[in-house]
DNA sequence: GCGACAG
DNA sequence: ATCTTGTCGC
């Protein structure tokens, strides 16, 4: 309950439409900080599949903050609906994760999505995809590069450098740890790429990827 | 036509 | 993402 999704839409799309969707999506995306004063709860999303891929497994873990400490869980099974397609994921996994949002007991004030946001071939990965339907702060969170060219990124935990494409700086490539592969990291909605940088390091205190992200693997994996 | 390609 | 054993290093 308390989540209303401002601009539902359909979900059976072909891929030719869902890409003219993101289209017409983008504009609502807001890369300025516009988070809550006060922000209690840091939430994860990801997606696992069973049945070779036949069956979508979305879980949602909401960490309290600054603590980290587990305080809600959601996970939801549905029916695959969408093909893996580059570009195309959050119609893959958004249905099924909106619903497990919709089944928490508290709502997040920010999202780490598991999966680009800005940095996307059309600037609206699934990580501004979900924000803009819920109007929740988002921050995309990758293991690997959809996207974007990058120099040599030192080696202490906290530095980071921009991820560009098109000579435009569409995200961040960050070091959460020292000696291991850095994480990219791009705006969802409601925030500004530093601020989403900054987020990103509050939550992956020790890890290479935040515990948010950790917990929904955890709870969308075994 | 030849690669690249989130999860 | 998923299928899968051992192995290198702190």
């Amino acid at each position: 309950m308390g989540l209303a999704l401002r601009h539902a839409h359909r979900w059976d799309l072909s891929p030719r439409e869902a890409a003219g969707l993101q289209a017409r999506l983008r504009p609502l995306v807001l890369a300025e900080d516009a988070l809550p004063a006060e922000i209690r709860a840091v939430a994860g999303v990801d997606v696992g599949f069973e049945d070779r891929g036949r069956i979508t497994r979305a879980a949602v873990a909401v960490l309290d903050f600054p603590s980290l400490r587990l305080i809600d869980q959601s996970i939801v099974r549905q029916p695959t609906c969408f093909p893996y397609i580059p570009g195309l994921l959050s119609f893959r996994e958004l249905p099924a994760l909106l619903e497990a949002l919709e089944r928490l007991n508290f709502l997040p004030e920010l999202i780490l999505v598991d999966g680009h946001g800005y940095a996307h071939p059309r600037r609206f990965g699934i990580a501004c995809h979900l924000g803009v339907l819920t109007e929740i702060p988002t921050i995309g969170v990758g293991k690997t590069r959809l996207v974007g060219t990058h120099g040599e990124l030192a080696e202490e935990r906290g530095s980071w450098i921009p991820l560009i494409d098109s000579d435009e700086i569409v995200g961040a490539v960050v070091r959460t740890r020292r000696g291991v592969q850095p994480v990219y990291v791009s705006v969802g909605h409601r925030l500004s790429l530093s601020t989403a940088v900054d987020w990103v390091l509050r939550c992956a205190p020790r890890y290479r990827l935040p515990e948010t992200t950790r917990q929904a693997h955890r709870l969308a994996s075994d």
